[in-house]
DNA sequence: TCTTGATTACACAGACCTGTGTACTTTACT
DNA sequence: AGTAAAGTACACAGGTCTGTGTAATCAAGA
């Protein structure tokens, strides 16, 4: 029975491998060869997991199409937390954006797979939004949960091109802003102070 | 006196040529070759004009690097204006998000000049609206000039991923709505009818 | 022990890329 | 007419990339 498990094993390392380059270095820019080098398989191995350069990066996208973690915080601060760790995510390590946003924009065919795959994602993570807000008894969340993925994905852009974190923090107090005004209560402290 | 008009429009053709080709097909998917055979001149005058591609790709960016057009309607008028413009060119023609962004993500060296242009542009971009919000007298306009900007950056982002230019009109209710709570008076009526 | 499947090393095809070298032609000014 | 700049055609070097073909090796189960 090994036999099956060690295939998913080396799946697994060769699309651990695949994340770390494909996202740190653009998916164009990493070659099929550089990966297999990096684990120190043979390429030909490589191609006998994955027929095609296409499908690993297919693969490689639908390995972080994962749901949001579930917490049983309130709505509200779940919904601040999350621009909270969005922050603590591009002050740490490697930052290179949304990877799904990044693969749309660097493959020229437009019915590349890997749209679709993007596409899943964020209306993912808008429904991970709209359900919190319908717990919140907001007018519209479709509307607002939209809009509070558009101060996300501000962020990322923002992040990239200016390199600092602070700008999920402005993304944070407009997302704020936005709930006030469409009712709902902040509380008080909204920053997590260092207790 | 031919000699330099020639000259700068060559350069303006070839550099006319690498914006549509480098912005509708990304940068790295864009050979030099590929260029000239479209302008119809030899790969070699092309040389002959950049000495490199990526001099070629400062000069596409620094291009675009041009100041928001000036305009004396009302400040609220021009902010909001913003964003049914960017719903517009969204939804007219080939649409593949903000070319700055998309180089920096292209782009794996850290150091290439591209970055320093991007930047530029999105805090010649923040100025604009900065400077606008000074004359609202609002009470940040630092931070609300970066919060728009997220705005525009998450719906340009939401639109390539989503290819539906209704984004922005998410993005233009959530300005109004951050401007509403600064203080700012918005006019009755916010969206322009088909009158 | 034998068989079967996975892995390896390595060469290679075919495509594309950036950038250069070169000899020839065109164009425009003197 | 002569000269100098610019453009053209075309080959080519040297690199990278995806994907395949092949023969040898290794490991585990029957």
């Amino acid at each position: 029975m090994t036999r099956a498990a060690d295939k998913a094993a080396m799946q697994e390392r060769i699309l651990r491998t695949a994340d770390r380059l494909f996202y740190g270095q653009g998916i164009r820019a990493v070659g099929v060869d550089t990966i297999a080098a990096e684990i120190g398989i043979s390429k030909r191995t490589l191609y006998n997991h994955f027929p095609s350069k296409d499908e690993l990066i297919v693969a490689y996208l639908s390995r972080r199409l994962n749901p949001a973690p579930a917490s049983d915080l309130p709505p509200v601060q779940q919904i601040l937390g999350n621009f909270e760790r969005l922050e603590r995510t591009i002050a740490g390590g490697v930052f290179r954006g949304c990877p799904f946003v990044n693969a749309v924009a660097e493959l020229k065919e437009p019915a590349h797979a890997a749209n679709k795959i993007a596409l899943a994602f964020k209306e993912q993570r808008r429904g991970w939004f709209r359900d919190l807000l319908v717990r919140l008894d907001v007018d519209d969340p479709e509307m607002l949960s939209l809009q509070l993925l558009l101060l996300v994905d501000g962020a990322i852009a923002a992040a990239i091109v200016r390199g600092d974190p602070k700008v999920a923090a402005a993304a944070r107090e407009a997302a704020a802003v936005l709930l006030k005004a469409a009712g709902v209560k902040i509380p008080r402290s909204p920053r997590p102070g260092p207790s």
